[in-house]
DNA sequence: AATCAGTGTAACGTATACGGTTACAGATCG
DNA sequence: CGATCTGTAACCGTATACGTTACACTGATT
C-alpha cells in the first residue's frame, strides 16, 4: 500500500543515469535509437515506459527491463487506485 | 533469463479464477464492470491487461494488481526481447 | 426439432498512447 | 553572433483499450 506519489521513471532515469555519466538529452536519446522528443517526453513525465523502451534501457545502462517497467507500473497503478473507488467491480469469493 | 513463452495473463485468469468459481464470462465480465467482448479478448490472448484491469481483478478476486500487471509485464517483455538484435542501442557506461 | 445460454469475433465508433519529423523559442556558451 | 541543448507545439501514422451491436456457432434443455 504505496501511499506516496512514485516520481515518474523519467525523474529516475535522469537523476540515476543521464546526470551520472554527463549524458545530455540529445545524446541519450541518440544513444537509445530513439527521437529526443520521445525521450524529452518521459524525462519530463509526460510519456510512460514502454515495454520496447525498458529494453531499449536495459541495454543501454547494463540494468533489467524488469527494473523499469515495475517502476512504470508502480506510477500506473498508483493513479488508477485513486479512482478505484469509481470502479464498479463487485467482489468475488477468493479461489 | 526466461527462455519459454510465458502464458498469457489470460490463461491464468480462465483457469486460476473463472474456472474454480465456476463462472461464465459473461458472468466474470458483468462482475468486473467491463464488456464481455473485452475480457473475451484477454481469455483468448488478442488484449493485454491494462493497468485498469489489473485493478478490477485485484477487487474482484481479492488478488494484488502488481500480480495481474507483473505477468502482464513477462509476456510483453517476452516478446520484445525476442527482436532486441534489432534494436540498435549504444551499450553505456554503467553509472 | 426448436429454443436458449454461452461464446468468439467482425464491424463500427471513441479515446489514449507511443513513435516519428519538422520547426520554433528560449537558454547558455565560446 | 553563431552553435548547442532543451522543451514543446503541430502534424503524421500506428496500436491498444474500451464500448455497442450483430452474427454464426456450440451445446445443452425442452
Amino acid at each position: 500500500m504505496k501511499m506516496h506519489n512514485p516520481p515518474h521513471p523519467g525523474e529516475v532515469l535522469r537523476e540515476l543515469c543521464l546526470k551520472p555519466l554527463g549524458l545530455t538529452v540529445t545524446q541519450a536519446a541518440r544513444a537509445l535509437g530513439v527521437s529526443r522528443k520521445t525521450l524529452s517526453g518521459i524525462l519530463n513525465g509526460r510519456g510512460g515506459i514502454s515495454p520496447e523502451m525498458a529494453v531499449r534501457l536495459s541495454l543501454a545502462f547494463g540494468t533489467t527491463a524488469e527494473t523499469w517497467m515495475n517502476q512504470q507500473i508502480q506510477h500506473d497503478l498508483w493513479h488508477v487506485e485513486r479512482r478505484r473507488k469509481k470502479l464498479k467491480v463487485a467482489r468475488l469469493p477468493a479461489a
